[in-house]
DNA sequence: GTAGCTGCAAACTCTTTGCAACTCT
DNA sequence: AGAGTTGCAAAGAGTTTGCAGCTAC
């Protein structure tokens, strides 16, 4: 049993077989998948799965905190599977997704809403760039 | 004429009677109003106006970089005069939205940009937090 | 005069939901 | 057995668009 099917199975939920092609679909994914993304990917294993179960399950993943539903600008959701902390930056000529981790704007953030008399709850902060090209 | 006004004529738009209205509506917001927002609002000034015309002006203003579209975790967009630049926290319980300006965040995303050979061209970032109650 | 703008309604995209049948525990 | 889950199709929210008439320039 993966890690994700066991935290689903600690959670309560069934195991069915849809939910564990979705969870396997998620585990195997090296990018940041939409929700049509991971409809397709779980037909290749699933032919009969319909996207109406893969967005309750996504969501259920969500409420959950085992995913993680990022809505970059382009006017749909794509999840990740919630591992470690980290940002993103979107490359806008190719649309791939790099990952980072800065503690210095970690620390600098959580200051910024205490300062102005907030409990920070939950953030956003995403990056978009062109690939330097090197001559 | 407005300032609006004036950057939208430089720019070739006419003025219509229902552009002069929307125009109104941003300028005097002191909010980040959502589209029905701007729309119950122009329609008390012009009750002719249809949601179609505000939806048509404001993505064309965001295409002039007049307004800037926000699409803060809710499932709808939020629009701005694009004047100094800031970030938005925003109130998880009221809703309200808290705008900040921060240098050292600023430089800090230049850094981590470049340092992973990228040139920045946009970002995002938005805080979520609860207001601290005092005792 | 005419390119551009408008209101209306229909269409579109993404997402959610009611329901009857089915399935994991 | 029974609560939870599924597929389907319909509905929902937010947004865009085709069209015929209108208006700023």
């Amino acid at each position: 049993m993966s890690d994700l099917e066991q935290r689903c199975a600690e959670a309560g939920l069934k195991m069915t077989g849809q939910r564990r092609v979705i969870l396997k679909v998620l585990g195997n994914a090296e990018d940041h998948p939409s929700v049509e993304s991971v409809y397709e990917r779980a037909r290749e294993l699933d032919s009969s799965i319909s996207i109406a179960t893969v967005y309750r399950t996504l969501s259920l993943l969500g409420e959950l905190d085992l995913v993680i539903r990022h809505e970059f600008q382009e006017g749909h959701s794509r999840y990740e599977v919630n591992s470690d902390h980290h940002h993103h930056l979107v490359d806008l000529e190719t649309g791939e997704v790099v990952e980072f981790q800065n503690d210095e704007l970690e620390a600098l953030k959580e200051k910024i809403a205490r300062d102005l008399g907030y409990d920070l709850v939950d953030h956003r902060l995403e990056l978009y760039g062109k690939r330097i090209k090197k001559k």
